[in-house]
DNA sequence: GCCAACGTTGGC
DNA sequence: GCCAACGTTGGC
């Protein structure tokens, strides 16, 4: 099992708006992408593990934890003229190039794991999200960084 | 295939 | 709102 980190901007999708969607479920549309969408596509299975990140919010944290419960398949927003996240060559192709995946939200944290937190956190250093620059929307976490940060994300105190 | 221009991301 | 970093586009 992988884990994995995947970010979304709470005023479009929030850790409670996937709380409150049926099933706990939502379909991870919109990446628009090719490297993210080459690790949904190739590396993400069913039951990889995701910590949940707001980002370009005023405080970036991950916010819990999710499940991969639908490997890869086409994202179909990008035939959609209506969508937000509509793909003009895609439409010509007349095929999706995009693809995505779902998730089931699994826990949310007692307290989320800030940014500033992680960025203080000596064992994290290397760690992509970290990185200067770093803006792939889909990234491969580490089974030492996803300990830590879940175990700060589960205390009740810091 | 190079690379300059442009657009986007995302923290601050 | 700024700006650095990065990805994509398109002319050559």
């Amino acid at each position: 099992m992988r884990y994995w980190l995947m970010k979304t901007e709470p005023d479009t999708f929030s850790f409670d708006d996937l709380l409150k969607a049926k099933d706990k479920t939502t379909s991870w549309e919109g990446v628009r992408n090719y490297q993210a969408r080459n690790l949904m596509r190739d590396e993400m299975k069913l039951k990889d593990r995701v910590l949940f990140y707001h980002s370009s919010c005023d405080e970036p944290a991950v916010m819990g934890t999710a499940e991969v419960v639908r490997e890869a398949h086409p994202d179909l927003t990008a035939l959609d003229p209506e969508s937000a996240y509509f793909d003009a060559k895609s439409a010509k192709d007349g095929a999706s190039r995009w693809q995505m995946v779902a998730v089931k939200a699994v826990e949310r944290f007692a307290q989320p794991v800030t940014l500033k937190q992680m960025r203080a956190m000596k064992a994290l250093d290397g760690m992509m999200l970290l990185r200067p620059g770093s803006r792939l929307s889909v990234q491969p976490v580490s089974a030492k960084e996803w300990a830590l940060i879940v175990k700060v994300g589960r205390a009740t105190k810091v």
